[in-house]
DNA sequence: CCGCGTCTTTGCGCCAGCGCAAATGAGTGA
DNA sequence: TCACTCATTTGCGCTGGCGCAAAGACGCGG
């Protein structure tokens, strides 16, 4: 391990969803197991079928979660941000990658072998207490994301996807928040179960209200409320 | 509690997904936490946004999750069945119920406290894992459930539903496999997000094929690779 | 055995948004 | 700077299945 690094991380590990509230010797011992790396926009992490083998966490940059079908229709299960933990489920279940994760910038991930995890688990039950939290909210958001599918038109389904990714990654600037990281047209067609034309013309007839203003691939949002308007606008 | 229950109990605590793989200490601990309740079909266990305090297990009976949103509209998130764990998640994320919960047929139910499930926990790191393997397979369940209702269209997701619940709560008969509980098309097209009029032509355009077969409030699949042909089916 | 509430079926018209297609614009590498 | 690739916009026609409405069918309680 490069001797600058480590002064770094223990304090960095504490903010990460996995690893919050545990003692010193926990961060400390977590360091020990870990394997750090650097990762190209555009790399693979691991593809959906494949094994799951390891527990991972992204420090720095952003990952995209994807899932295919035998047809090759994609849906985007979600972006990873700095601190938040992906690619765990697996491990506790049928031991497959449910999903393929690639990352959308430069990135670091640290990651932890399965039975690395587990001897840390046993060690510091606080993780698995984290665990239980993360798993648990991801599968609250799976299930009001269901209930927007099933029962909200698209134009609300696309407000509430920037909704949250301003939530998740907004940086809050003079003239708005914008999302952080590349976010193409298909990117929220697929999170929100439409196509990327009806985003486009959605997002167009946004900005000309001068609600949002878009570049390529990058969103800002000038009027929230605006925008949680339409999220919340019935079906009538 | 009733001597005569106590014998059994420990044997079916072994049963569910939550104490599965425990030491006999552990489920006789378990057993002394857990306080027992009939409930009558109908009778409401927990609702939406009330204050999540108890996890639970249904050991007899059928019990239905459902989520509300402001406007009303509703989706059924699942049919809970003997062993199956419910209404768990609150207690690591928010500490409210993030769903209501109904008996749809008589039932008995456990549950215990929070202080009780952390105490056990800490004592019986197995029962963390059960649990992560339980949230984790709702997680992965409700991520297909996604994918389905962005891409498939409703005759397939239709199709898929029975599936699942066939393999669920199937009942083998001469005639097919039929589902054990009350079932009515509102409750499927909840499930998958459409409306209870798309369900009824659908099942009797199926049940015109000699596919399946209704009774009120019932289905018996007599074909099931026919069902599976219309869940498997593409868009085209 | 009757009445009533609930579940189910079925007809009909309509429209949100998909599918297809093509043009334009932005970013990148040589 | 040019060529090429990928993202975005926009037009147009079509249709799955929703919304509305009303008429059976079932089963339960009295």
């Amino acid at each position: 391990m490069n001797v600058t690094t480590i002064p770094i991380l223990p304090d960095r590990l504490d903010k990460t969803e996995l690893f919050a509230d545990l003692p010193m010797a926990g961060l400390a011992d977590a360091l020990d197991g870990a394997r750090i790396r650097r990762l190209e926009k555009g790399a693979t992490i691991f593809s959906q079928g494949t094994a799951a083998e390891r527990a991972h966490i992204v420090l720095e940059g952003r990952v995209r979660v994807l899932q295919t079908d035998e047809d090759g229709a994609q849906i985007v299960v979600r972006f990873v941000g700095p601190g938040e933990t992906f690619g765990t489920v697996g491990l506790f279940t049928d031991h497959l990658y449910p999903a393929h994760a690639v990352a959308v910038t430069d990135c670091t991930e640290l990651s932890w072998s399965e039975a690395t995890l587990l001897d840390l688990m046993a060690r510091y039950p606080q993780i698995s207490l984290n665990l239980l939290k993360v798993v648990g909210s991801r599968l609250q958001e799976a299930q009001d994301r269901l209930r927007e599918l099933a029962t909200q038109r698209a134009e609300s389904r696309i407000a509430r996807v920037l909704l949250r990714l301003a939530a998740q990654a907004g940086l809050q600037g003079d003239d708005g928040m914008s999302i952080d990281f590349p976010l193409s047209r298909k990117d929220v067609g697929e999170m929100c179960g439409t196509t990327l034309h009806t985003v486009s013309r959605t997002l167009t007839a946004w900005e000309k209200a001068g609600a949002l203003e878009t570049r390529q691939q990058y969103v800002t949002i000038r009027n929230i409320a605006e925008i949680r308007r339409y999220a919340g606008q019935k079906t009538i």
